[in-house]
RNA sequence: GCCGAUGUGGCGAAAUGGCAGACGCAAGGGACUUAAAAUCCCUCGGAGGGUAACUUCCGUGCCGGUUCGAGUCCGGCCAUCGGCACCA
C-alpha cells in the first residue's frame, strides 16, 4: 500500500502549527532548556537550496531527538534580510528592498514549513525590522560610549561607475557589475576596533567546542603574533618604529623599509633628495588594488629615500631606509627591518638593490637564499656578529635582546594580529542606518534612545551615489537634524551597516524576541546562554563566526550578555553538489530545487535521504536514486501495520536488534551521523521482514526512533494505532547493555594477523577453552601445533603467532 | 607559496588499531502474477583452483616504518577540492 504523503504532511505541518507545537517558554517546570541554532538564511530570491535542506533537516532530527529526551528544545528560525542581492533587484525592478525582501521571506518560511521544520515560530525575527534593528543600532552606540568605534580615513576600493564597492564586489581588480577598473580611493569610515579583542578571540577559543578545523581557521584568521616593536631614530631628527617576530635578528638589518602611502614620508620630504622618483613610486602604488599589490610579489619592488638614515638601536648603526609596496601599511607599523640574511624576502629585495648582508645566525649557508626563522627556530642555533649576544642561542637571545632594548626604553613586546579593525560603513542605501549625528560643536555624538531606531528614509533611487556617497546623502530632510547633545542645526550619518552587522547577535534576540524595553531581557538570555550546537556554511567559519564572538563578548563585558563565548559547539555540514560534482550554480545548470523533490517523493523521505547520502560533515553530489530508496523505506515501516501483533513487551526474538538499533541511533545522532543512524533503523526493518511480525511495544520503539528524520508519517502512524499519549510525549527509549549480550558469541581466529577461521564460543567459555577450540580450528596453519605466542581481546579477536 | 579537507567495489558509502566493503543504489537471477508494477528471496571487489559444500592469492591513492595485527598510527610523496594571499 502506498501511503500518501501529500495528504499526511500537509495534515501534520497544519496540526504542529495550530496548536503551537514547537513553541517554548524561557522555562519550564521540571525540564531543562537547550539552544539548538542553525544559521538564519539570506532570503534571496531563488529560495531555499539544497544545502539548507541538507542542514536544517539534519539539525532539526538532532532537536527533536532532545525534545523526546525531556529538554526544553528552543530551535528557532529567522532572516538575515540586509544583503547585495535585494538592493541590485530593488535597482533592476524599480521596488523598494523591504517589498522584495518581504515577498523572500514570505517563500522562505512556506518552504521551512513544508520541509517539516519544528520550529518556535512565535521567536521568529528578522534583521531589517525596524523593532530588530533599534537594537542593532542600539549596541552600536554602546561600541561608541565604550570608545570602541571610531571615524577613521581607510582606503576604500572605488569603482568611476559605480562607486565604493565592498570587497566582495571586486574580482581581479575589475568591478564586478561594470567591469572597469577599480581604485583605492581614502574615505573616512567607522571602524569596531575588533583587534582590541584578538588575544581574547584567540585565547577562548580553548573552552569551546567548536569542531578541530573550525579552531583552526579562527585562530588562523585572527593570526596573532608575538614580538617587539621596537623605535629606530631618524638621523637629524624623527623616529620610525618597527614590528618584528624575530627580534633575534636585529644585528643584521642592513635597510628598513616603509609602506609607501605612510605619513612618515610625507614628514621626511624635505630631507629626501630623490623626492621626484620617490612620489612617482607613491603614486603608482595608489593606483593598484590590494589585488595588484599581491599580483607583484615575484617581483620586489621599491625605492631608496635618499638622505634618510635610521640609527640601530643596539649598535647605533646608520641603516638606508627605502620605501616599498610589500609593506602593508596597516599591519603592524607599516614598517619593516630588514635582514636579508634571514628573510627570503628581503633578501631578494637587497640582491635586487645589492643591499650588504649580515649573518647573524649560525647553521647554514646564506649566499643563495635566506636562513629563516622556520629552518632555524628549536634547533639550538647560535647567534654570531651580534657583540655580547653572539654565543647564545635564538630563544636565549630572544629574551636577552627584548630586555636590553626595554633597558633602553626603545623596544616593547607586542601582540599583533593579521586581523583587522571591523571597517563598519558601507555607502549604500540598503543596511541599518549608522545612528550617528554630526555636530560641529560637539563632533559625532550619538542619536538619544528615545529616537531609535533611526528609520531609512524612503528614496527614488538606490544607486550609491557617482561620488561614493550613499543615496541617503541627497535625502536632505532626512540628513538635516538637530544635535542631540546641544541642539543645533546638525547632519546624519549617511552611511549604512554592513551586512554582517544584523547577524552578529540575532541568537540572542531569539531568547527574548518581542523585547521593546532591551534588546533582550538578561534572565532570558540567562535561561538559553550558551547555544548547545550552532549549525552553519563552512563559508561562515571566519568572519561570521568572529564578528558574532566578538560582538558578544563586548555585551559580555558590559554586563549585558551572561556568557562570554555565545555558542558551545559549533559544526559546519559539507556541501551538496550537482551531480556532475561542481557546485551547484545558476550558471553551471546543475541546481536542483529541493521543494520539486518534496513534491515529488514527500517531505519524509527527502528528510532521510539527506540525512542518508553521507557523511553529514562531506561534500556529496547530488543524486535522486536515494530519494525513492527512502521512500520505499517508509513504506516497509508504514506495511509493518499488517503484521502487527497484540503485546507490551519486547519480544525475545526481536530483543537483541531493538536494544542495537536504540543505541546506534542514540549516539549516531549525538554525534549527527545521521547517516549510521538511517542505517541502523534499516538493518532494524529487515530483522523486522525477517522475523515476519512485530508487537506494539517494538513498534513504538522503532516510529520513536524514526521520529526525528520522518516526522510526519510515524505520528500519522501514531495516531492511527491509538498509541497514546502523542508521539510528541513519548520517550525517547533506553536501551538495555544487558539486552546486547548475546550467551554465544563468533570469534574470529587469526594467525599471524590474517583470519584463518571463525569459532562461536559460549560468553562463559574460559580462556584455557576458547585457546583449545581456536587451536583445532586453525590446525592446518600451525606446524604440529606449536606457537610462539597469543593474544586474545575478550570477545573481539583470537591471534596465534607462530 | 601557506592553511584546511579528501582519496575504500560499477556508484553513495561503513568500519573505539582487531572479520575491509555494514546500509543503500545500480546490475543479474528467482518466487508471486495472464502480464506488469509493487513485494519477497538469492548473487554481486579482483584473479585462480575444484563436480561440489568449498578454497588459495591479491586488494582501502603511492613508497617506507611502528605493531601479534594498519583503511585507521608515524615519516615521505602524488592527486583532487576549498580557503587565504608579501603579515615583518
Amino acid at each position: 500500500m502506498e501511503y500518501d504523503f501529500k495528504k499526511i504532511e500537509q495534515k501534520w505541518q497544519k496540526v504542529w502549527e495550530d496548536e503551537k507545537r514547537f513553541e517554548v517558554p524561557n522555562h519550564k517546570e521540571g525540564k531543562e532548556n537547550m539552544y539548538v541554532l542553525i544559521e538564519f538564511p539570506y532570503p534571496s530570491g531563488v529560495g531555499l537550496h539544497m544545502g539548507h535542506c541538507r542542514s536544517y533537516t539534519a539539525i532539526d532530527a538532532f532537536a527533536r531527538k532532545k525534545r523526546l529526551q525531556g529538554y526544553n528544545v528552543m530551535f528557532p528560525f529567522g532572516t538575515d534580510a540586509y544583503g547585495l542581492e535585494a538592493e541590485r533587484t530593488a535597482i533592476k525592478e524599480h521596488k523598494p528592498p523591504q517589498e522584495i525582501v518581504a515577498r523572500n521571506i514570505k517563500t522562505f518560511q512556506q518552504q521551512v514549513r513544508s520541509i517539516g521544520l519544528g520550529i518556535d515560530w512565535s521567536r521568529t525575527i528578522n534583521t531589517c525590522d525596524a523593532d530588530y534593528y533599534k537594537w542593532t543600532q542600539w549596541q552600536f552606540i554602546q561600541f561608541f560610549k565604550h570608545g570602541l568605534a571610531e571615524k577613521r580615513e581607510m582606503s576604500v576600493n572605488y569603482c568611476p561607475n559605480c562607486g565604493v564597492l565592498a570587497n566582495e564586489e571586486v574580482e581581479d581588480g575589475v568591478c564586478c557589475q561594470c567591469h572597469s577598473e577599480t581604485t583605492q580611493k581614502l574615505k573616512s569610515q567607522w571602524v569596531l576596533k575588533m583587534t582590541e579583542y584578538g588575544d581574547r578571540l584567540d585565547e577562548d577559543l580553548k573552552d569551546t567546542n567548536f569542531m578541530e578545523h573550525i579552531k583552526t581557521s579562527q585562530k588562523n584568521w585572527i593570526g596573532k603574533s608575538e614580538g617587539v616593536e621596537v623605535d629606530f631614530e631618524i638621523v637629524g631628527g624623527g623616529k620610525l618604529s618597527i614590528f618584528t617576530t624575530c627580534i633575534e635578528t636585529i644585528y643584521g638589518i642592513t635597510f628598513m623599509v616603509v609602506a609607501p602611502e605612510s605619513n612618515i614620508v610625507d614628514e621626511l620630504k624635505p630631507r629626501i633628495k630623490n623626492w621626484e622618483e620617490v612620489e612617482a613610486y607613491r603614486k603608482a602604488t595608489a593606483k593598484k588594488t590590494e589585488f595588484d599589490r599581491s599580483e607583484m610579489n615575484k617581483d620586489k619592488s621599491g625605492v631608496e629615500l635618499e638622505g634618510i638614515f635610521a640609527i640601530n638601536p643596539v649598535n647605533n648603526k646608520k641603516i638606508p631606509v627605502y620605501i616599498g609596496d610589500f609593506v602593508i601599511a596597516s599591519y603592524g607599523t607599516g614598517a619593516v627591518m630588514a635582514v636579508p640574511t634571514h628573510d627570503q624576502r628581503d633578501f631578494e629585495f637587497a640582491k635586487k638593490y645589492n643591499i650588504d648582508m649580515i649573518q647573524v645566525i649560525d647553521g647554514a649557508d646564506v649566499s643563495e637564499k635566506a636562513f629563516e626563522k622556520y629552518d632555524y627556530l628549536g634547533k639550538g642555533c647560535k647567534l654570531i656578529n651580534s657583540e655580547e649576544f653572539s654565543g647564545l642561542t635564538v630563544e636565549q637571545a630572544k629574551v636577552a635582546i627584548v630586555e636590553k632594548l626595554e633597558k633602553l626604553g626603545v623596544g616593547r613586546r607586542k601582540l599583533n594580529f593579521k586581523m583587522r579593525d571591523w571597517i563598519f560603513s558601507r555607502q549604500r542605501y540598503w543596511g541599518e542606518p549608522i545612528p550617528m549625528v554630526y555636530c560641529k560643536h560637539c563632533g559625532w555624538v550619538p542619536e538619544k534612545d528615545e529616537n531609535l531606531p533611526v528609520e531609512l528614509p524612503k528614496v527614488e533611487s538606490y544607486e550609491p551615489t557617482k561620488d561614493g556617497e550613499s543615496p541617503l546623502s541627497l535625502i536632505t530632510d532626512w540628513v538635516n537634524t538637530v544635535c542631540p547633545n546641544c541642539g543645533e542645526p546638525a547632519k546624519r550619518e549617511t552611511d549604512t551597516m554592513p551586512g554582517w552587522a544584523g547577524s552578529s547577535w540575532y541568537f540572542l534576540r531569539y531568547c527574548d524576541p518581542k523585547n521593546d524595553k532591551e534588546f533582550a531581557n538578561y534572565d532570558a538570555l540567562k535561561a538559553w546562554l550558551p547555544v548547545e550546537l550552532y549549525n552553519g556554511g563552512n563559508e561562515h567559519t571566519t568572519r561570521h563566526l568572529l564578528y558574532a564572538r566578538f560582538w558578544n563578548k563586548f555585551l559580555y563585558d558590559c554586563g549585558l550578555s551572561p556568557v562570554s563565548e555565545p555558542f558551545k559547539c559549533r559544526i559546519s555540514q559539507g556541501l551538496i553538489l550537482g551531480s556532475d560534482g561542481k557546485k551547484m550554480s545558476k550558471s553551471s545548470g546543475n541546481g536542483v530545487d529541493p521543494l520539486v523533490i518534496v513534491n515529488q517523493y514527500g517531505a519524509d523521505a527527502v528528510r532521510l535521504w539527506m540525512s542518508f547520502i553521507g557523511d553529514y560533515f562531506e561534500s556529496v553530489s547530488w543524486s535522486e536514486d536515494g530519494v525513492k530508496a527512502c521512500k520505499k523505506f517508509i513504506n516497509k515501516i508504514v506495511n509493518f501495520q499488517e503484521i502487527l501483533t497484540e503485546g507490551e513487551e519486547i519480544s525475545a526474538e526481536l530483543k537483541v536488534a531493538i536494544h542495537s538499533a536504540i543505541k546506534k541511533v542514540s549516539n549516531d545522532i549525538d554525534n549527527f551521523k545521521f547517516n549510521t543512524a538511517i542505517s541502523a533503523l534499516m538493518i532494524l526493518a529487515n530483522e523486522i521482514t525477517r522475523v515476519g511480525k512485530l508487537n506494539n511495544a517494538e513498534y513504538k520503539v522503532l516510529l520513536t526512533l524514526l521520529n526525528p528524520f520522518a516526522p510526519h508519517i510515524t505520528e500519522e502512524i501514531w495516531t492511527n494505532l491509538n498509541y497514546s499519549p502523542s508521539i510528541k510525549d513519548a520517550s525517547w527509549p533506553k536501551f538495555d547493555e544487558k539486552a546486547l549480550i548475546k550467551q554465544e558469541l563468533e570469534v574470529p581466529i587469526q594467525v599471524n594477523g590474517k583470519l584463518r577461521a571463525k569459532i562461536m564460543v559460549n560468553i562463559n567459555s574460559t580462556k584455557e577453552e576458547i585457546e583449545a577450540q581456536a587451536l583445532s580450528a586453525v590446525k592446518g596453519y600451525l606446524n604440529n601445533g606449536e606457537y610462539k605466542k597469543i593474544i586474545y581481546i575478550p570477545n573481539k579477536i583470537f591471534n596465534i603467532v607462530v
